[in-house]
This record gives structure tokens, sequence and C-alpha cells, in this order.
DNA sequence: CTAAATTTTTAGATATGTCTAAATCTTTTT
DNA sequence: AAAAAGATTTAGACATATCTAAAAATTTAG
């Protein structure tokens, strides 16, 4: 049997290894998961007993086929629930994340089948996140962070990579949400911050949420 | 903050104290939650101290009133959950249980109130048992287990005392579920069993059966 | 290529929840 | 009212998951 506790460091080490590549490092885990250095050295031993993870000591880890299985089947699982929750409870999108957290420990694949199938097999959550399928694909979309566009591209909110509510909320606040068409009016190349058009009206926004805003250009 | 475990220690009081009057005992608790009478021992120590149990050593245990809201929030939960599965994800009533005994220590109070509006309201689980409102009422109803029924009673099936798989599907393969009229023909003094009449059909079934049947009189 | 800085691992504690076996308390028999 | 039986608690272990502090390995700088 598989902990909650091992689920999640599965899922962090999958989730860093999707935005970065080689081997994950020690050190990021403990970031993505906010643990101690010393709690992921312990844990990944024992990931390793189960053979779920590669892990050479000092040299970092990757998932086994086997890892890399249980921890898309969580992110499957998260996604599905925030999609339920949004669509079917009438959660605004920044309220679902921490109790998806809670819903994608739920042990039934059953419960997963029929959720997906009450859903309607949905392809994207409420925060434009892939969800993969029953058998473990990932669909790709050719979209590009805003903050790597180049000055005076147009393009539309497909997604975003981060779904903390302090961050869903000032997007709502920005009047961003999935869909809404921007133009990457100029680049400060003192702080990375960006002009942008949304309707008609102009706004700024620094590098860090510009880099969570996923664009797909016209 | 109150753990998974707790919560089960809780509701294995409430469901015992139900049934019973005075104290609970710790053997009750127990075989309950089959486990070791020394960890509920442990346990019971730990629910006093946060005061969710009035507990003398050797003298039984009740709940508090605030443990008592406690276990009836996590009933409120198993149910609602219950409810969903089988109305909305087409679940058979005998699939539920395990599930929701997860799917109850979800911890949110929004995602509850929720569900329970999503549903519109229910009164009762798939299994006809009562759901606590949020405020912790249970309503009570007037039924009877079948086996206290006098020879020559007719009555209908409005719900059942155990939703363990074994047991539901044998109600299934007997053509019993909740709405079915059923007569109390004859009571086997020697070992309780009793004979029935369902539809056109009469079968024989054992007290263990009956005593899990919940009948209102016509 | 050494020395310093950084990262990672190990060592030793702590908290939770469980177990078996032994001790103690309570209830039932005789 | 003692002895036996039964229920309950305590004692001592173990597994999981976490932490801080110290040691060791690796990487980066000078
Ligand atoms: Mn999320
Ligand atoms: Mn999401
Ligand atoms: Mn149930
Ligand atoms: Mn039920």
């Amino acid at each position: 049997m598989i902990t909650l506790a091992e689920e999640n460091y599965l899922k962090a080490i999958l989730s860093i290894s999707l935005n970065s590549d080689g081997k994950v490092s020690t050190n990021a885990i403990a970031g993505e998961i906010g643990t101690s250095a010393a709690s992921v050295s312990d844990m990944l031993k024992k990931l390793q007993d189960k053979k779920l993870v590669k892990y050479k000591k000092y040299k970092g880890v990757s998932l086994t086929k086997k890892g890399n299985s249980f921890a898309t089947s969580v992110i499957r699982k998260h996604r599905l629930w925030e999609t339920f929750l949004v669509n079917n409870l009438n959660f605004d999108w920044g309220e679902v994340h921490d109790v998806a957290e809670q819903l994608e420990h739920i042990k039934s694949e059953e419960l997963v089948d029929r959720l997906d199938a009450f859903l309607d097999y949905p392809k994207f959550d409420p925060h434009g996140e892939p969800i993969p399928t029953k058998d473990g694909e990932i669909s790709t979309t050719n979209t590009i962070p805003l903050n790597k566009l180049s000055e005076g591209t147009n393009g539309k909110v497909m997604g975003v990579t981060l779904d903390e509510k302090p961050f869903l909320d000032y997007l709502t606040k920005l009047n961003i949400s999935i869909g809404t068409e921007i133009k990457l009016l100029e680049k400060i190349s003192f702080d990375q911050s960006i002009s942008i058009k949304t309707g008609n009206t102009k706004q700024h926004i620094s590098n860090d949420v510009a880099k969570h805003l996923l664009i797909k250009t016209n």
C-alpha cells in the first residue's frame, strides 16, 4: 500500500520534473512539499525500497515507471475533483485547490472512473491544466508563458500554472480568467515587468504573475 | 485539530450508544473499530484530554457535547457522500460504504454544505439511514426491526441498519430493497427465523437478516 | 586546486497510532 | 467471601513521518 505522504512526494517529484530536466534534487522536493531536506532524504530511501523512484545518494532522484504512474494518477484525481467542485458545486476556481489536496488521496479506481464519466471526460481542469487520462496520457498544449512573449503579440489565456487562492484572486481582480484576450504591450527590462491590454484597459503586472499565465498566440 | 483516527473513535462511540444505553465499554469500541482494547484505552485518554469524551477508568465512556457534535458531523458526511455516490455516480447501494469511510474525513465545511445543496438536502441515505442536519439533528422514524413484528403484520421496508456488501447483495438476491412491501407470515421459535411474503413469493430468512430490516407497518 | 559555500545525508528526538503480554480491576460463580 | 473469569489498563515495542543539529559530500569561487 502506498501512503498519503508517499503520494505527495511522488506528485512533487513529477511536478518538478515537468518544469525542469534531469534528476530532481532533494532541496527542490523539500521546497515543493514544505518540509526539511532531512525528511526528504528519509522518504527517498523508502520510495527507493518500494521501487517507486530511482535514487542515488547526493545525485538526485527520478520516478520509475511505477512511480510515474502513481504520481500521474494522483494528479488526475486532483484535477477531476477540482473540476467537479467548480462545475457542480459552484466553487470559485480559487477555492478548490486545498480541498482537492485531500480528495486526491481517496482510494477507489471505480470512484475516479465514475467521476470522470459524470463530468463527461473533461480534458482540462478549472485552471486550464490538462487532466491525465485513465492510462496516464497528459495532453500537451502549444502555449507559452506570458513573460516569454515578445512585445506586440496578441493571445488568449489558456491556463495558469499556479492555483493558490491569493494568485487567482489577484487575477480575478485584474479581470483575467481563462479565455481572456491579452495583448503584450511592453516589457520593462529593469524588472521584467509587463504592460498588457485586456479589452480596453491597460494594466501592468510583475514577471512573477506573467510567468504563470499560459498564452496561445493568435 | 481532530485526526482521522479520533474521528473514527468518536463515530464508533456514537454508533454504539445509539443502539444501547449508559456508558460505552472499551471492548465494545474495540469490536466496532476492529482494534485491540489496549489501543482503545490509549485513545480514550487522548479524547478525554481534548474534552471530546467523559471517561472514568474501568467505568466506560460517553461523548461530551463537543464530541457528539464531531461524531454527528462525520456521520452526516458519510451519508451525504453515500447519497452522492448512488444518486449521481450510479453506484449500487452495496458498493458505497467503504468509499464513504474515506470521504467522511475530508475537512471542509463549505464542501459539505455545497454537497448537501447539490443533493437537494436529502433526509435519508441510500440505506434509509437518516442524514443529520447541519446543526446535528437526527430525525427518528417510527420503524420496527422486522424480527420484532408479530405474525400476520404487513409493512414496508424503510431502511437497513447494516450497509456491508455481503448483506446488501443478499437482500438484492431476495428482491428486497427500500420500499419493498413485506408480510410477516411465521416466526419459528426454534431459531427465531422468519417466513415472509414479498409480492407473490414466500421466502425464509434468518433472525440475523430480519433484525437489520426496518419496517413501517401499514 | 584548494577553500568556502551549498547541498545532502545521518544521528538522535518527538508525536501518533498501533500491537502483544503482563498487571490490575471488576463481575460472576461457587 | 473467596476464587475464577472477564474486562480494562499499563508496559514495552514497533512503524510512520516529522524535526533540528551535526557530519559528510558536492559544487562553486578564488
Ligand atoms: Mn490544484
Ligand atoms: Mn488545478
Ligand atoms: Mn455506510
Ligand atoms: Mn449508509
